[in-house]
DNA sequence: CATGTTTCTGGGAACGCTTGCAAGTTCTCT
DNA sequence: AGAGAACTTGCAAGCGTTCCCAGAAACATG
């Protein structure tokens, strides 16, 4: 491997003379830079990052970037505006799923041990172990900026960082009022919900809260029997989620779903049991992925920026590590997007119309 | 920042002593082992990877990821799989989204910078100047594995490198054949494709080849009409493809679509346009990534392996790191996944239909 | 020509770690 | 008890850079 050294020799100047010139600093003589720049063509030289951050003690030019799933969509147009952005500003980023949970942990020790240069999490679960390791972060000057839902209360994460951390948040409970408020807009009454999230924990969860809010707010009682609850957030678990629903029996013309993911599954179970949509049955959902265009009938999902978001985040990190102080919040309006999988209430009513068949 | 010469100091040995506690070699006596796992505890000591892998000259533990676009799940799954096996063994993994070509230059002098222990290389364009990176990276002892479509020809990668990088591969002019060969045990004569390629180079592509070939041992001409080609490969690509085929109006009875991303958007325009799928067109398309399983309906899709696509190419690197020789090539079985986006030919024929319609 | 400025250049100490070496310590076995 | 083997330990030389510092060279000024 060809170091400075060697370019320093075959220039026949010294090695801080290269360095200087790698470096594009001044004090080079005309003559030394030219004969500098031969050598390190004909060495093919390109100098190692490590032993450089090394030196420097400074920028590594590396980000870490936590995502929940890449195989969603939702987090994969997120990395894609991230990884954009710290490439067009010589940043490397290091990928990692944090679905299978237990990797966090090693992977944010990864992060101090390599000295990357700032973090960012979306949708990652933190235990106490893992809030410990962002402080130890934080501690070492190393930004950190998180993506969440507003109000997650659940996340130990808020009370701990306090304000030491950029965050971008984004109000799925309003989101989830304004799809539920659409869906009663438009007739629905008996409007379902499925959520990917603990049972038990259901009215921790910020678009639980916006349904029931909304349906408070116009009077109609919260139906137990209506939501149907898994712990992934899949299609399959919205496959299975939605035939839960259907087999239940329970006539509603509306379901609220957990995110576009679900919503796929959903949509697909019920096609295969003869539902019609949104005829038969309301959906509307969250995230409104390009996905969403896509399927028949498109959804009507609530919109949560997710180039925006991919874009803060990387921008503010940048801007900490060159020792500015960027905005640290960002708070991302959520929007419904109609389209065709939601409308008025029909006046059939399709749980009776399929226990009737199957009966 | 704790460095080990600090942790020395606190439990009172020589930096060599707790360097051999960290890396856990033999010949450290109990005493002294305890008091340096106390002196670590103490500090909060996290080693320092870059100075590590300097002093070694070895192992940066980071591997290199070049995939076309992320947003598409083929991508994405096959990231997914590699990450996986990267994190089992210790290994980082280092991002690039290629799609904006000029990235992948920079982004393999990266790696060579970055002493980047391996690269990975899936659907990315290659130039000579790439393919000259990549002689740099083998030259240096960096192992890279690549995968691609069987006999892709117009890539320079294949002659360049020879067998000096694992390659995985998957037949995709068989899989075109394949689907062809189904759509006419079908009944289909008129079968259109819709590809995204540029047009001149249509046939070096492996995929028309395979439509070709099975048209062809068939007795059947090929209509250069029921062509449409498009330089990208999305959802809106597919979209307006099949709005230009259907607007030619060349009363086909089933098209052949690139992958399926652009089957979601010939399905979504063929929702608009009020053609039915599989009754008035059939559609069958390569990829069978798992949003084929959730179309309306599901698409009859070429299966092209993801996970054991990351994964070989994970393993292979991991195992030439450790100074292994694994098999550096693998060839992946396609097959067609059946659903029911084709069908048997009806007696209808839609193009007839939405002419008389719009006419 | 002596002196002061400015521009160039090379030496060498650091960055945090690994590792070969040699000296010191403890065992083991006669 | 003594010799050799086996185990512990610290020293110091790297790994490839950066960067401070001091000295050399070039130029300008009186």
């Amino acid at each position: 491997m060809t170091t400075l050294r060697d370019v320093a020799n075959h220039a026949g100047v010294s090695v801080s003379t290269v360095s200087r010139v790698v470096n594009g600093k001044e004090y080079v003589s005309e003559r030394a830079r030219q004969r500098v720049m031969e050598a390190i063509e004909a060495l093919q030289y390109q100098p190692n990052l490590l032993a450089q951050s090394l030196a420097t003690g400074k920028e590594t030019k590396q980000l870490g970037l936590l995502v929940y799933d890449i195989s969603n969509s939702y987090f994969a147009e997120i990395t894609m505006a991230f990884e954009s952005i710290a490439y067009q500003h010589g940043y490397t980023v290091i990928l990692c799923n944090t679905a299978e949970g237990t990797k966090t942990l090693k992977y944010l020790d990864m992060f101090i041990q390599r000295k990357t240069d700032g973090v960012a999490i979306v949708g990652s679960e933190m235990g106490k172990e893992e809030v410990g390791r962002l402080e130890m972060l934080l501690d070492r000057g190393v930004p950190i900026v998180i993506a969440r839902e507003k109000g997650w209360s659940v996340n130990p994460l808020t009370d701990a960082l306090g304000d030491r951390t950029g965050v971008v948040e984004f109000d799925t409970r309003e989101g989830a009022r304004m799809a539920i408020e659409f869906l009663i807009s438009q007739g629905h009454r008996r409007i379902g919900g499925l959520f990917s999230i603990p049972k038990k924990g259901l009215w921790q969860n910020r678009r639980a809260l916006g349904y029931r809010s909304a349906l408070e707010a116009h009077g109609i009682p919260v139906d137990e029997r209506l939501l149907v609850t898994d712990l992934n957030t899949s299609k399959s678990a919205g496959l299975m989620g939605m035939g839960e629903l259907l087999r239940r029996n329970v006539d509603c013309t509306a379901v609220f779903v957990y995110n576009d993911l679900m919503a796929m599954g959903a949509l697909s179970c019920c096609q295969r049991m003869g539902v019609r949509v949104p005829e038969d049955l309301s959906i509307v959902s969250m995230d409104d992925t390009e996905d969403s265009l896509y399927t028949n009938p498109p959804l009507t999902s609530v919109r949560i920026p997710r180039k925006e978001q991919g874009e803060f985040m990387a921008n503010y990190l940048l801007a900490r590590i060159q020792g500015g102080h960027p905005p640290s919040y960002l708070q991302l309006h959520v929007q419904l997007s109609l389209r065709e999988s939601a409308s008025t209430v029909g006046d059939k009513n399709m749980f009776r119309r399929i226990s009737n068949e199957t009966s």
